[in-house]
DNA sequence: CAATAAATGAGAATAAGTCTCATTTATAAC
DNA sequence: GTTATAAATGAGACTTATTCTCATTTATTG
């Protein structure tokens, strides 16, 4: 409760109830949620097109990632100063998004590939997004 | 021509004119290209239902990938066995996107991990699909 | 070349996201 | 604490991407 206040002062953005409730419900969100499951838990306290700004501004902070869901749906996740880096593992069973870590090992040998795409394309890379696609076997009830 | 015939053949799906004009529209083009776009190169030559409705058996028949750009629109790129396994930069000042291959040694260490993963969360893992984000330094005559 | 199932075109329908504008709220100054 | 002002919000209209419907056309098989 504290926390979302927090988040809003540290990023000069003015404390507002909607602002609160769609931090707050994307607080309580271990993986990435879908807008429209966002839109249905605050159905009745935030309006839609309240809550389409309010993501707009928290991406505007940078503390909000969007992408898509295997049904290409619009999913959305908080992603803090705090937050370590991860990917995420998408199950095309039950539609799950799980956040994965990858062995740091991994990550330092995906860096120096990255330097040398940069070098070959002549480009600068500022961010990247690994992600995996496959079936979760017996890890959620909505599996069979 | 003959290309786009073969492929429709070769994947026991019936050779229509719709079907090998958006094949033949997406043979021409080296990278990515947003539905969008398609629908413009293919206007007056096949209708938006037919366009939406091929690109969805093209995807049944596992020959085409659709993700989306920065700008959350549609991408959409035929993906052929003959193809070899890419993936993608995101310039976010041209909006371009580029097929980029991996060294085979980060490929494999990148295999490895998945495994790991694939223990780890008891998954699955069939396909993964990585994005680089940034900016091309003077790779496009869009880019300052 | 006929019969039949499948594919198409045209436009209506839907759904996600944006925009407008009158009202409310947060903030800063007093 | 009040007040002034700019910013944010709510409600719903609007836009745009995608899907659906159904009458017509086309591909395929015998």
């Amino acid at each position: 409760m504290q926390d979302s206040k927090k988040i809003l002062s540290d990023n000069n953005v003015s404390i507002t109830n909607p602002r609160i409730l769609v931090l707050e419900a994307l607080l309580g969100n271990k993986n990435p949620i879908t807008v429209d499951e966002l839109l249905t838990k605050l159905k009745n306290q935030v309006a839609k097109s309240t809550l389409y700004r309010v993501l707009s501004d928290l991406k505007k902070i940078n503390i909000l990632q969007e992408f898509t869901n295997l049904d290409n749906q619009s999913v959305v996740e908080l992603l803090l100063d705090t937050d370590s880096h991860h990917h995420h593992l998408f199950c095309s069973d039950c539609g799950e998004i799980i956040d994965v870590e990858m062995a740091n090992e991994f990550e330092e040998k995906l860096s120096k590939e990255i330097k040398r795409i940069e070098k070959k394309f002549n480009f600068i890379i500022e961010d990247h997004r690994l992600e995996l696609f496959g079936k979760c076997t017996d890890l959620c009830e909505n599996c069979s």
